[in-house]
DNA sequence: AATGAATGAGGCTTCATTCAT
DNA sequence: TATGAATGAAGCCTCATTCAT
């Protein structure tokens, strides 16, 4: 015991807290479960954040740098209309995939009811993202890939809304069985991955 | 004081605690707040429900009931599909509009992280309308009203997942500034009602 | 269990507490300690006092309430300067008697490193007396019944230090061993205060 | 780091102690901040005394033995009474300056509760100090020089209290405010000497 | 031998739950 | 029967103490 912390043991703190946060919510997560997932004593988290509020910030950030690369991936190579879609749909399985528990506290947090905090979250969210749809969306009507009656901004919501839902689904025990229930099997990601395209394009009139 | 509860006020009793556990959290929302809301005390809830878990159940229930009860207004008459469609759009409008509690208990929930209470909670609410859309589907696929090539599970799912993300657009801060910064404004309901029928029935190759 | 606070009780969470924080300081005073001895449970003190420091103040107030009632016995008379000072003498053993765990408390206060703090304490605690003693010092020595060389308000500091440190050695387990060590024995009231008033008399060059 | 502290260090150790035990309280007090104020680790407290109470203890000794110390530079010259008065007043005063944290640490374990330790202490404290006091004014009393109605025992009580006050009225904040309080300002350590002398000198019946 | 981070006991405080009125 | 204060378990957090480096 009094053994010095590793390096791994430090960034478990914050993956157990992500995790305990996302199936907990705030208010039930404790910080003992926490310390004990990661391994350690409660007394050190202290060590390393303020309060428990502070932890939970601090997860937030780490989940939405996660997204921030994640998102960056795709602006490099805003170039078709069609590769970025299918892109940032295949993004959303992996990353869903990779780290569900960030997904599931993300939708915690999109229950806060403080107004200011839910504008500075959206911002801070959506604020890229929804930009980078818009633009495209705008883009892609211009040169005649899209619909002309499309309102960019609202294609780019639902866009953004359907590729959520598919997180969700992918995340939540709960939107996990409700998939199932609406498919009558678990799909694979290539299958998902195609009918959500073919669902947008539809949408889009970009379907043939 | 003493006095018997009225019929009133024990339905007073579930929608506070509705409000209550939608806005904090199961762990964060407190009993006396959910008493003080109803004007009652807090003891009396204890009469009525064996613990805080029984009480969020009972809060579980009153919303689905509701959800069924919405629901149940478009089964009646599901003759044409695109009315079909429309009508439930619409009621998905209405309901977030007279009841932006119940959907943030809902969103509550789809966070639990117990797989068997995962299970229970996702044949309870959607089992029916899910049926419900996919049988639609499958109806209308096979009048050519839409597209052959659709999987009439996918697209309910996608279809109820829109829908879904509506409600929580309206009744959810953050969902609700999110919309806000996609859009530029907020939208009126029947501008948003259109709009999402435009992007279903693209989907769905209804569009002309 | 279960059973209302009496009055007393809730009184005794007072003198419980000053108790607890006159013997063990304020850092080393337990809520707990404070619960047990007024027979109640720990967390029933919250319901009257906001926390650990509002219960600390609400002592302090309590203890100076006292002071202030017992100075304002002396007040009213202030005819003989000789019967005041004996008066004053007599009240201080009588109150240090009476109620040894105030000026315990009173003793800890003194202690604040604070010096906005001090400030407020000294005058809360000495504005009153300290104007007494001047005003009824400078009366006398125009009138010729103490020296006239006396700087009034230096003797009724001095004044106020004796009796100070007679509370103290009445109230205080080191303070009362200290006064055995000087004397070789116990005093007896009536002794002390015969002592003192002929001790303080000579100072104020009223003896004989 | 890592060097072998020396030999300032460890006396660092007893004086930030002394000052943090005399603002903070034996409750409040933090072992970290002692450290950090004697430029040390934390740990390294406890190669030197066994646990706080144990440095506590010392820190006491080490106030102890300087007011021995004190007092022991009256002791060789006890010819004169009068010259004994002055240097005991001018001695408190001068000592008050240079070590005001000692005082505050003094007026700490005055407080202690503990009957066998209240004795232990006044006898260590006091033990000294009284006997020489006590037996100066026995053989001033005889010689004349002092009333000879007065009780040797009461007045040496009586002296010492009244340099205490002055002690702690020049170390704590709260009877430096008090002090002011009284005088109307701020005394010259002269002007505060003077005015004891002649207080004292007054009950003691050596006034011209 | 000193460091300073880790431990974990223990104190403050909250609130679900109980029960005397 | 409802009330609402009392209970006490439990969570957050601090800090004396330990010990790997």
């Amino acid at each position: 015991m009094l053994k010095k912390l590793t390096e791994e043991q430090i960034e478990k703190i914050l993956t157990s807290a992500i995790t305990e946060f996302g199936e907990q919510g705030y208010g039930r997560a404790k910080i003992s479960s926490i310390a004990q997932a990661a391994g350690i004593s409660a007394g050190v988290i202290y060590k390393y954040y303020e309060d428990k509020a502070a932890l939970f910030g601090a997860c937030l950030e780490h989940c939405l740098d996660y997204l921030d690369r994640v998102y960056s991936e795709v602006d490099r190579n805003a170039g078709d209309m069609e590769d970025s879609m299918e892109q940032l749909v295949e993004l959303a399985i992996i990353a869903s995939r990779e780290h569900p528990e960030y997904f599931r506290l993300y939708h915690q947090i999109t229950l806060t009811q403080d107004p200011e905090e839910a504008e500075i979250l959206a911002s801070r969210i959506e604020g890229s993202s929804s930009k980078i749809y818009t633009e495209a969306l705008e883009e892609a009507r211009r040169s005649g890939v899209v619909k002309e009656d499309l309102d960019p901004g609202y294609f780019a919501l639902f866009f953004d809304d359907v590729l959520m839902m598919i997180s969700f689904s992918l995340c939540s025990g709960y939107y996990r069985e409700r998939m199932r229930l609406y498919l009558g099997h678990e799909p694979s990601d290539a299958e998902l991955k195609e009918q959500v395209l073919r669902f947008i394009k539809g949408a889009f009139g970009m379907a043939r």
